[in-house]
DNA sequence: ATTTAACCGAGACGGTACGTCTTGTCTTATA
DNA sequence: TATAAGACAAGACGTACCGTCTCGGTTAAAT
């Protein structure tokens, strides 16, 4: 990629990027201030002072508003440093994980696309398409890979590591306890390795 | 509760039981033709040929009457006769599991009501009130308990054992295959030995 | 007519007559206040107190609000008791029509249909339907016939009559004064006798 | 005034009369193809293949556009050439004024822009200051004066000879037929001997 | 057998978000 | 400086659904 390069001037007047900060922010307030449900296009317009032509113009749903606004804060909260065993390194993982699901704007934002993914094909394949927890676990499995040669493939893989820390975020929306977390670790290397 | 014994013969006319299926079928239905999203009380009532203030009545949300709808359907699809030993036995229950959350109607409806729980935290509590997978996972559970030894206490152990399954249906809306399921099952049983 | 026996009792709530008189006297004041460019359907609502959907069940388009509103006043307004002599008839008609279309709010209201009639098909065929000017124009010639045996046959006898008053008023938005309507009617009388 | 003496080369690029053009034309088609009230500013600019800040810089509305486009052919299309007898020459102009009402392009936007006129008062004087039809009007009754010594003062005797066809054509669209026309300059040659 | 009360359908009510359209202004690159 | 292109904030458009209300009519228990 290099779009500063390839982008001719195209003509009239360019995209406001003042606008676009405005709508993306202005998404994450409202999701923390009234919820996804009752986020509408218009209020999001209101709220960034914005015009809802300008909003309708680069985005068709809040679904896709909210996707941009939270990909770059996933990939980031999800990037724990390296441990150097195995059991800690997935720790470390899953609490960020459950954290991230339970406390996180960018989290809420995950789970409520995730919510609306299964009303609107159209959603699941946004956040099919964007991904914002596989890259993180997919890392975290290839350093442990080494040590755990039982490791089985995609997607299984990833679904034993995240499943349970997932389903228990949507399904209680609470976070599960340290204990717990460890417990799932040690158990997740008893079947690995 | 003892509802029937209870319930003295109101003055009036009784509520229709005519009207109460009719709308719960036109819920199925819509569920299915339209999808969770496009669905409105008002194309309930119309579908069900049933006045809007009857449905408003009885029920005070779609999620409302959706969960009615599917409960008992997904107790009874979840409820798998046992097998002699523990992997046959956690495969069938994963594989009953799996089938009924990407292809059964009231699977697809605990999906919906799963994901709308992440916008309304009033159907987050239905939701967790009638809890349709939790009585027939730890019935395989306390099955297959003997032999695991290793078995956590809840929710870890009912979150290891579904999590993966759900978390799949939820993201990919495809069922995982059979042989990833036994690869799960063996899994666990290594994990919880 | 005999509404109120063929009237058969529809299903469903009735009509809200007081929602009507709420629009049409919001039409009424909207347009003295704001004038009928700047008179919208969001607009009428709002002042009447009244949901939007309201008004556009009952009515299409402001045009329709307004020609219900002022027909009524329209044929009032122009009905001028007879005179003895034939001059004092037609100029005491020539005298409220002027009066009317510059002054009365019935007759700002039909020259803002007949504006809107140079626009859009629809709205003439309403204003060429109710025609509120006609039927008092007809009843003063009736009373002249007598007297006038020149007296063309329609459409010319009333366009000579209300024209010249009519267009002055489309163009200046003034009254003719007193003199030259009295001129004009020796001279319809001369050239009719 | 005196624009092409004192006009001096002004610095800059000079204003395109290729655009002016082409938003004169742009506008009469439109009138015809769409009429005059789906006709917006962005329209024109479009049709005309221009920018709409052109559009804007010379003209603050169509109303201003359109009477631009419409008057000098107003003009032409009412000059009819002198006859010998007045009521041939009478009728020649009503028969002229008729049709220019009702079918010249010119005409049509003449209807459209008294309609306007209606609902703005801006509108108003824009056409009374352009005042296409009494240039017109006022040559013939000033060949006509010397047989005529009852010809009332203006404006009365330019509304008795426009009004009625003008009337005509504002609430029916249709021209008055040609013994109707001439019925009408016997009876105000009766009226003003 | 009448009364009574809650049910039923239909559909109008005030309200509000939808996604589109036009308004008049502005900010680009180009001529 | 004028131009064509096109993004901008603002706000009306007509439609849909919300949850409530008000009708006429039905049904069955209680009088």
């Amino acid at each position: 990629m290099n779009d500063s390069v390839d982008a001719l001037p195209r003509a009239g007047r360019p995209r406001s990027e003042q606008a676009r900060r405005a709508v993306l922010e202005a998404v994450d307030d409202l999701l923390v201030d009234v919820g996804y449900a009752a986020m509408t296009m218009k209020g999001i317009a209101e709220r960034a002072g914005v015009g809802r032509q300008t909003v309708y113009r680069w985005w068709a749903t809040k679904a896709e508003i909210l996707i941009e606004a939270c990909v770059e804060d996933a990939e980031e909260e999800l990037s724990v440093k390296p441990r150097t065993d195995p059991e800690h390194d997935l720790l470390a993982y899953l609490t960020a994980l459950s954290g991230f699901l339970t406390s996180s704007p960018a989290g809420i934002a995950y789970r409520a696309l995730l919510g609306e993914a299964q009303h609107d094909p159209a959603v699941r394949d946004l956040v099919r398409a964007a991904d914002p927890l596989a890259p993180s676990a997919r890392r975290v499995l290839d350093r442990i890979r080494p040590a755990t040669p039982g490791l089985p493939d995609e997607p299984l893989a990833t679904a034993q590591l995240i499943g349970p820390v997932l389903s228990h975020a949507l399904i209680a929306a609470e976070p599960l306890n340290t204990a717990t977390l460890r417990r799932h670790a040690v158990g997740l290397l008893t079947a690995w390795r």
